[in-house]
DNA sequence: TCGACTCATACAATCGTTTGCAAGCCATAT
DNA sequence: ATATGGCTTGCAAACGATTGTATGAGTCGA
């Protein structure tokens, strides 16, 4: 069967005037030179005659030619391409527009074109335990980067095994395979905790899902806090990261703990941040009735209305550890953990 | 079986133990085929043996095998691939975590998915006119969705002029050539002016960078509202749509207006969440003395205080009328722009 | 029993680039 | 004049999967 190729819309411009080159051999005609010659000029090889170099390059530019990256990519067997992936284990419905994957998903980006990589955001199927033998076996990533480790764990370290170019934001645990970048949760909850204590609190409420490791240690921390305070009791009130329904969820839980609670420590700024909104609309003044400590120290911590006094994670720092030690272990060399410690950022709602 | 014995979780290894299968060839080999047979039974096709093809589906499972994404890609010359960009052409310092960004790319990301393709997320080099050129040839696309037509039409119509497979989020203006989804900026513009005429005030500002046809747009909606009601003027302000100093820039912009308004117009959402919280440390009453129209309607709209009256711009819908026209675009056909029709939402703040 | 016909599989060319090796050219040293 | 060696460049074999065509083994009817 002939190429049928469809048309579109009658173009007529100078580039399309010239016959298309489509590959590197037809170039190589073009210039008079074989396809290697054009291969290694184009790729700034000192092998080639500089006056040569110049010339095929001036032609390609002349014709719009761009190398084929699959075959490239083929050929080499690198793709230059990272996968970012934030799996979503316990909470199918958490919507990739979360605000805390997509900060650290900003800094990761900037980072990763920096050093010349291209980012594929791969899906993730919600129930499917293959999630990432499927991404790093695609052929298609140099590497990857997991934000989050959700209840997804036992997966991750079982593809980690042996897929040495993969690292994840999330907490250490012992006897743990794969290499994480993340901060110290436990020291981060302990201090959100104990500001609630100093400035008087003593009946704290602590929401967040704590299946998957990250909040269960920001849990832990609080916990440690409140043991050694006589006195001070702690709720807890599984909330989901970020969803659909989430601010409905979080109204019917401060309902229900009614006056029991004279402080909150909120597993993220997001939750943090529907929790003003409904203690607001319960007319409960914060900090004075109840006082508020989100974690993260997103951006919105400081647009909300009384601003969010927060648990600080240096992401920026943490992305870029993230991306270094994959680079290094793209090059075959297994690294260590990164635990960052979180910093008390002191604003008006506790 | 003697008694319950605890079973350290098998080291799933049965899989590591086998010689690793790196490529069709050696799974051929052991399935005593040949390689075609084995591409054909991978892909489910009708030709081999139902038995066949089930033997060797059970063998590349067995030994963890997938198939090299770049070699396929590269024979076949589709990738599965969508770019999805965002220019920033007069706003570099403009972050990718852009909250409006962020909601149009996670529905984006939805609709993608849905019909089997990856994203890629490419960078745009601030300064750079080739930068969509670079893109769109780089081999590695089937398509590509640019978000947003910031002051780049030029350059974007220069590439869709001969690449068909490009739909654009933005406002469509006559001659323009590349296919564009997007809500009528200019109702949206009227609808939010009207709105705050409705309501009794009579000296508006704009805040927005207008260099884009977007905002410009918007605000020439506010214009014609402005025209339309005698006695009523507008200031308009240059305000970057998001950037690490907008907050200030915001505080100073609105110091200077002093009281000489009463009502604002901000051209998204972002910007009126800043000129809320601004104004309420200045000690204005939102709506009293002066009420704010945002404009997106992005999730943050409802987690305001007090919550924001804004232009919704349906993103789903226009997510899914992106996703399908560059389908239809993939396909060979040339498809029209889509305009969807904004909302006025009113919530607290006018 | 033989040709026609199916069905399943093997063969081999192909996608476009990269790269080790060989070959050609030219100048310099012997 | 010949050998030596440095630069350039050409040649051809990969990379791993896909697919049109050819081949071989059965099956069936006459």
């Amino acid at each position: 069967m002939p190429h049928s190729k469809v048309m579109a819309p009658a173009p007529a411009d100078s580039v399309a005037e010239r016959p298309r080159i489509r590959n590197i051999t037809e170039l190589a005609r073009l210039a008079g030179v074989s396809a290697g010659t054009v291969s290694r000029a184009l790729a700034d090889k000192s092998l080639v005659n500089p006056q040569t170099r110049e010339r095929i390059q001036t032609l390609a530019r002349e014709h719009g030619f761009r190398l084929n990256q699959m075959a490239s990519r083929l050929r080499t067997k690198r793709t230059g391409v990272i996968g970012i992936v934030f799996p979503l284990g316990h909470e199918s419905r958490q919507h990739i527009s979360d605000p805390f994957f997509m900060s650290l998903f900003g800094y990761l980006a900037d980072a990763l074109t920096e050093s010349g990589h291209d980012i594929m955001l791969s899906r993730v199927i919600p129930g499917d335990t293959e999630w990432l033998d499927r991404i790093v076996s695609s052929g298609m990533l140099d590497g990857a980067l997991v934000i989050g480790q959700s209840d997804q764990s036992a997966v991750i370290d079982r593809v980690a095994r042996d897929y040495l170019p993969l690292v994840v934001w999330g907490s250490h645990r012992p006897g743990q395979i794969h290499c994480t970048v993340g901060c110290d949760n436990r020291a981060g909850g302990r201090l959100a905790a104990e500001r609630l204590l100093a400035v008087g609190k003593r009946h704290l409420a602590f929401l967040g899902e704590t299946r998957g490791p990250e909040i269960a240690d920001r849990l832990a921390g609080v916990e440690e806090a409140i043991a050694g305070c006589p006195g001070a009791t702690l709720r807890v009130v599984p909330t989901p990261l970020s969803s659909d329904a989430v601010g409905e969820q979080v109204a019917a839980q401060l309902a229900e703990l009614g006056d029991a609670i004279d402080g909150i420590v909120a597993a993220s700024d997001v939750i943090a941040m529907m929790v003003l909104r409904v203690l607001h609309e319960r007319g409960l003044g914060v900090p004075g009735t109840i006082a508020v400590v989100g974690f993260d120290d997103l951006p919105i911590a400081t647009q909300t209305v009384p601003q969010l006094t927060t648990i600080r994670q240096d992401l920026a720092a943490g992305a870029r550890a993230m991306v270094g030690a994959l680079m290094q272990r793209i090059a075959g060399t297994a690294t260590p953990a990164t635990v960052l410690q979180p910093e008390l950022v002191i604003r008006e709602s506790a």
